[in-house]
DNA sequence: GCGGAAATTGACAATCGTTCTCATCCGCGC
DNA sequence: GCGCGGATGAGAACGATTGTCAATTTCCGC
């Protein structure tokens, strides 16, 4: 296999700390942002922790980053393959299946040589309710 | 209008050269490789004009611009709207027309209340050469 | 062709997000 | 309870990008 050395991960306050807040929003926030979160709320975590924490929940799949701003944006998320629907104002997001983009990548990165395709796909807009605040 | 006071773009040796250095290349490079290939062939530009030069060339839709690996990168494209195939590997770029992407990611955007869908649509693989060469 | 207002440039400092270092700490299997 | 190796945290280090500002260059009308 070409599966690291299995890096073993522990279970620790400051990791449970910082998946619980990041479960706690419902939006995409930054690193930063989630450290002052944890600092404003009593608990002492490291702001180098916060991102090994962040890095490992990405990797583990628990959580999704996305690009933004010239700052990663972390979210908790559902375990499946899916796509997100982001208002550029508020960050609600909403989860979205695709079944035919799927498909639609797989098949033009083949037809293209391509093997090992992954995908980016989000798309961004303004929600309703700050439609309307405007 | 909400328009800015319209800087008015003027045409410099140094923008020139930006453009005509990014043209020559057919995949994605950052601001710091761009800089450095002018110097290497003598035209003296400096870094932060290379930075300017090229977001504003990304502002003219005459360059489409790409965040990976904490750094941004750009490439000469063409002015109509599409997407990018993109070797992971040697940076091989292949543009894509996707209208059922489009017409999927506004339809999507409009169920759920969004207004002024933009999308990020790209896919990243290994071309058949990178695949090969294992 | 000239003059001058305004955009542009470039060298360098300043920002800012993220990663690294390393000594100390602690989870977890025994 | 003991000990190994991963985890933590404070701060330094880093690297990409942007801001500053005086000197330069473009382009407009005349």
């Amino acid at each position: 296999m070409t599966a690291q050395p299995a890096p073993a991960r522990r279970i620790t306050r400051q990791r449970e700390a910082v998946r619980d807040a990041l479960a706690a929003s419902d939006e995409f926030v930054s690193a930063q942002s989630l450290h002052q979160s944890l600092r404003a709320e009593g608990s002492s975590v490291g702001l180098a922790t916060v991102y090994r924490a962040l890095a490992a929940l990405a990797e583990d799949g628990e959580a999704d980053a996305l690009q933004s701003g010239g700052e990663v944006l972390y979210r908790a998320c559902t375990p499946s393959h899916h796509h997100h629907l982001i208002c550029r104002r508020c960050g609600r997001t909403v989860e979205l299946e695709a079944a035919a983009v799927e498909r639609w990548a797989g098949q033009v990165a083949a037809e293209h040589g391509f093997v090992e395709p992954e995908h980016v796909v989000d798309i961004f807009g303004l929600c309703a309710e700050c439609a309307a605040r405007r």
